[in-house]
DNA sequence: GATCTTGTTCATCGTTTGCTCATTAAGGTG
DNA sequence: CACCTTAATGAGCAAACGATGAACAAGATC
């Protein structure tokens, strides 16, 4: 398939001329990386010689670099929650330590990256409203939903808070600051320690763990 | 004591010329806030304008930018692991869940403090060498030491790991993240959700938490 | 292969940056 | 009061910054 054809859609790296959208993305892919690992003042040159072409391109395909920034943090925090969660957490025909389990799995698979981890810090520090509302978003659709079917689940004992539920969130999170902001060594299994945390959790409110 | 005679050693708003000493050691503490506020990018211009002095007079102080940002590391690093700790942690005449609560009440007094923090964080970023020495220390001195007096205190039953020890550690860490990096609401009684997580984490030992 | 479109480069502007140094004046000493 | 030490200022340099606009050339169309 595809061949050799000059104008094949075929992506080559020498390749000078490119259609706009595919350039835009370009550089938006190798913003991200930059921006992640230089922070937010990076300056325009270095990521023009990242990329093999001149600055005064990148404000072609943006009017200033707070733009390009701004189409960091969409493209970044695209696709960073899943639609999927909400139906996973409520659904009672599994017992709660595995809905748990398997949407920490899930939520740390996407959250546990590099670029990520460091630009959500990035922008954080910069006061973007964007982590804000993420972390609202967060609470709203996953942690309080989670907290109610825990609370379900451990009817007659003592019941948890949110607040119980953002220090279990924070232990999980903290693996992933460790490994990418203070590039630390970090276990072999995230997994299995976030299991851990979430068996001592439930079990703290006579629930069983995973 | 004191009084009002000129030269005295009273601090005046607008005096101008200062002995070096007290000079630097005003600036080091402008740039704590200037650049806990800003990141470690601010400008050494609006940092003497927030002194009310000119920007060649910082220069006359420290060498570079990059030495005044390690004096404000030293600064800020400073007193922020008390020697009591290890005493306290070991002293068995106390139930360990005490001593926890003692102690994180402690260092949540000297850490979730707005210029710390966030210094912290931007210095980790920037890949100082300085935070994995501050947590290698704090693994070292504190968190294994810790780990040894829950052991003992959970004798017969499933022993804790260092990894959960950081999962608590995390947990606790996250309430400062939250208001002082994403300056999100944060709990009224902090002490009180550190109390409870402790309580689960030994609870989940079987020890007896705070 | 000549022509046209437009993605890309080149040169540069105006500002800001860390940093320097000659000059000024504050404040203690006789 | 005049004198002297030195903290502080003010003017400015070289490099780097975000951003601009004219000139160029890659690649599709005829």
């Amino acid at each position: 398939m595809g061949g050799t054809e000059p104008g094949g859609a075929r992506l080559e790296m020498d390749r000078r001329r490119l259609p706009p959208e595919e350039r835009q993305q370009q550089i938006v892919d190798e913003a991200v990386r930059f921006f992640a690992e230089v922070g937010l003042d990076g300056k325009t040159r270095e990521l023009a010689k990242r990329l093999g072409v001149t600055q005064s391109l990148i404000f072609k395909y943006f009017e200033t670099k707070q733009d390009l920034i701004e189409a960091v943090y969409g493209r970044v925090y695209l696709e960073r929650i899943s639609p999927d969660w909400p139906a996973l957490i409520g659904d009672r025909s599994r017992p709660i330590g595995e809905r748990m389990s398997v949407f920490y799995r899930d939520y740390g698979s996407r959250i546990f990256d590099h670029d990520w981890m460091r630009i959500f810090m990035f922008s954080g520090l910069a006061g973007a409203e964007l982590n804000k509302r993420y972390l609202n978003h967060l609470s709203r659709t996953l942690l309080e939903p989670l907290l109610k079917e825990i609370r379900v689940a451990a009817s007659n004992t003592t019941e948890p808070t949110l607040e119980d539920l953002w220090s279990l969130h924070g232990g999980i999170v903290y693996l992933g600051i460790r490994q990418h902001i203070y590039r630390m060594p970090t276990p072999e299994d995230p997994q299995h320690e976030i299991d851990r945390a979430i068996g001592r959790f439930l079990g703290s409110f006579a629930v069983e763990g995973p």
